[in-house]
RNA sequence: GGGGGCGUAGCUCAGUUGGUUAGAGCGCUAGCCUGUCACGCUAGAGGUCGCGGGUUCGAGCCCCGUCGCUCCCGCCA
């Protein structure tokens, strides 16, 4: 790496770095002397004359030399991302070389000094253009990562957001609070991170997943609308839209509200900030409400994309005692079994069918069972496997009762509901990719109410909580403290409290009017098969807050990074974090996690065991 | 913990049925070029084909194992 020696500044009243930045000198500074700093985007050397298109924060202005130019020589020793400091003349580029696409295309740096202030060796990734680049080529050298334009303007698209929530979420009278990243470990929910004590031998501090419990304490303080843009922690597995270690949540919870209350103070911060920074994309204007069972049975999951224009059906009706003796079987075997159609409209060929088909194959299934609609001699008639054996009568009362046309087709499962329901949203979200059914350019929003209270563990011959299992029951407290805990249909048939905001598919956020009644919390873990004393022993200060005058409070927490995520049009949260880990929770930049000394552990009281040695 | 995809130059990728000395673009080095904005032209350097083993006269290519990255399932109240 070569340092140019740098020529003393001649202009003494200038600013050290800069009189302008790079996106800023416009036709109306022609003819003054600008001082500019930043980073050599892209160099074009003539021979003759050489080109710097000179990158900051701002943008980009061209800076020209010329052999006449005292700099010349310095110039051409340049290289990408090499940081320079440039004072020159402000000219007007010459007729017919404007750059329209630069918002300083009208004018030009003639440079008269240049003073390399950061040079760089080579690359091993460039910043200029928008190929692709392995991730963890991309994490370890974030900050070059970070130089470039789409992830550079993202991250500026995050910060703008955020400050567009707090300003939505004071405006409705809601007040940001900090609570603390050191805590204790909760023995619900994901896994902790922990942080070993050294003042206390053998006891850890763990970060918190969510500020839940202190944000209801701040309701049981008398505080009426909280909020915070806060940290959280879970030591879970990653996925593309679910960050390894840590995320933000915009947090809130509101004293005195039943569900209407919330979803009324939180819709309109949400969709005033997606009309905001949507580009123009449409915005759902009043979110649907849709109860979990029939998202489940329309769209085969709890988060709906509903871009997505398919809805399934149950036509069991339509298969009980037919002539397709597969489904007829499995319906004729058991009561609850049944037939969903997955109606796919323009997606009637034999071909797509049959690579629907082995779709379903590939993904583990026997098959997926279809019928396509074509025009024969004036009618519209069914083709296939299925509407052979099915007949011509059964088959034209599907289409009926499907809507479907010539150029259509609708596609079967069946079995046990709960066992294949995953499979059919699948199936669902599949048709509609392939058939280009889904219209990328709009945010579909819906509100997910009514979740189970709990569910049926199979395994262990149990009832479970089925969500969150400190929401508070949708029953009248008489009611719910009157259940007999042997009534299995009852409670299995209760619902919560509880919501869930879902756009274009992703889950947003998840939501509940909180349980703040000691005694309905005590018979809501009673009915799931925890003894009271376990509970007082686990939530003993959350239970003691409740006993002591606690408000009804409920509220919810909308995932930061999926918000900006979806507003950046990008498909992986690591492409709106600023320093993201990579998928096996590392930080390929600074090292972590790392070994720490003997000394930190000895002080720690912590030894390693690894695997094996132990 | 399980399944899929990928791994060839600093980077992005090509590489036929297993067959001579593994190629291209970008970047890098040197030279030429006075109006480019993905500047252009010439030449050059740069490779343990992720790693280990196997099959074969012969492996970037086939087989087994392993490691890394990634996507998904489990998990995430």
């Amino acid at each position: 790496m070569r340092f140019p020696p740098a020529v003393k500044s001649q202009i003494s009243t200038m600013h050290r770095y800069r009189t302008h930045t790079c996106g800023a000198l416009r036709a109306g500074d022609i003819g003054i002397q600008a001082r500019l700093s930043g980073w050599c985007h892209r160099i074009r050397d003539h021979g003759g004359v050489l080109f710097i298109d000179l990158r900051d924060h701002y943008g980009i202005t061209q800076v020209v030399a010329d052999p006449d130019s005292a700099a010349f020589k310095v110039a051409e020793t340049l290289r990408a991302e090499w940081v320079v400091r440039v004072d020159g003349k402000v000219r007007a580029r010459p007729d017919g070389t404007e750059n329209p696409d630069l918002p300083t295309g009208a004018v030009e740096v003639y440079v008269r000094e240049i003073e390399v202030l950061g040079p760089a060796g080579e690359l091993p990734m460039p910043v200029f253009g928008d190929q692709e680049y392995p991730e963890d080529i991309r994490l370890k050298y974030r900050f070059l990562d970070l130089r470039r334009e789409r992830l550079h303007n993202n991250i500026i698209k995050r910060g703008e957001i955020i400050d567009s929530i707090r300003r939505r979420m004071k405006a409705q009278g809601f007040f940001e609070f900090q609570t603390p990243i050191l805590t204790a470990s909760s023995p619900e929910g994901a896994r902790d991170y922990l942080v070993p004590s050294r003042l206390h031998e053998g006891k850890f501090y763990a970060l918190p997943q969510a500020p839940q419990q202190f944000k209801q304490l701040i309701m049981v303080s008398g505080f009426d609308r909280y909020f915070q843009i806060a940290p959280c922690f879970r030591d879970e597995d990653a996925r593309a839209d679910r960050s390894p270690g840590e995320f933000y949540q915009l947090d809130l919870e509101m004293s005195f509200v039943t569900q209407d209350d919330v979803f009324d103070a939180v819709e309109p911060v949400i969709r005033g900030v997606f009309e905001e920074f949507a580009g123009g994309k449409p915005v759902t204007p009043k979110f649907p409400r849709i109860p979990y069972k029939e998202a489940q049975e329309k769209y085969g999951t709890d988060k709906p994309d509903l871009r997505n224009p398919i809805a399934m059906q149950n036509v069991s009706e339509i298969f009980h005692g037919s002539g397709f003796k597969i489904f007829a079987r499995i319906l004729e075997a058991s009561a609850t079994a049944a037939v969903w159609a997955i109606p796919a409209p323009g997606g009637g060929s034999r071909a797509f069918c049959d690579r629907m088909n082995s779709w379903a194959q590939g993904e583990g299934q026997p098959g997926l069972g279809y019928i396509f609609f074509a025009s024969e001699g004036g009618a519209v008639v069914g083709r296939g496997p299925v509407a052979n054996n099915l007949g011509g009568e059964r088959t034209e009362a599907l289409r009926q009762t499907l809507s479907l046309n010539d150029g259509d087709a609708v596609f079967f499962v069946a079995g046990e509901p709960q066992t294949f329901v995953k499979f059919a949203g699948a199936a669902r979200t599949k048709i509609g990719e392939e058939l280009g059914l889904i219209d990328k350019g709009r945010f579909e929003f819906c509100w997910i109410v009514d979740f189970p209270m709990y569910e049926w563990n199979e395994d262990e011959k149990k009832i479970d909580f089925s969500h969150n299992p400190f929401s508070m029951p949708n029953l009248p407290v008489d009611e719910f403290l009157a259940l007999d805990a042997s009534d299995r249909e009852k409670i299995l048939s209760l619902r919560a409290i509880q919501y869930d905001i879902v756009c274009n598919g992703v889950e947003l956020s998840s939501g509940a009017i909180r349980n703040h009644r000691p005694d309905v919390m005590k018979k809501a873990f009673a009915i799931a098969g925890y003894p009271e004393a376990e509970l007082e022993q686990k939530f003993s200060g959350m239970l003691h807050a409740l006993s002591l005058g606690a408000p009804p409070h409920g509220g919810i927490a909308p995932g930061i990074d999926r918000i900006v995520m979806l507003l950046c049009g990008e498909e992986n949260l690591r492409e709106v974090v600023l320093f993201p880990m990579n998928q096996r929770a590392e930080d390929l930049m600074m090292g972590a996690p790392s070994e720490v000394s003997p000394k930190q552990l000895r002080e720690l009281h912590i030894r390693v065991v690894r695997p094996g040695t132990s």
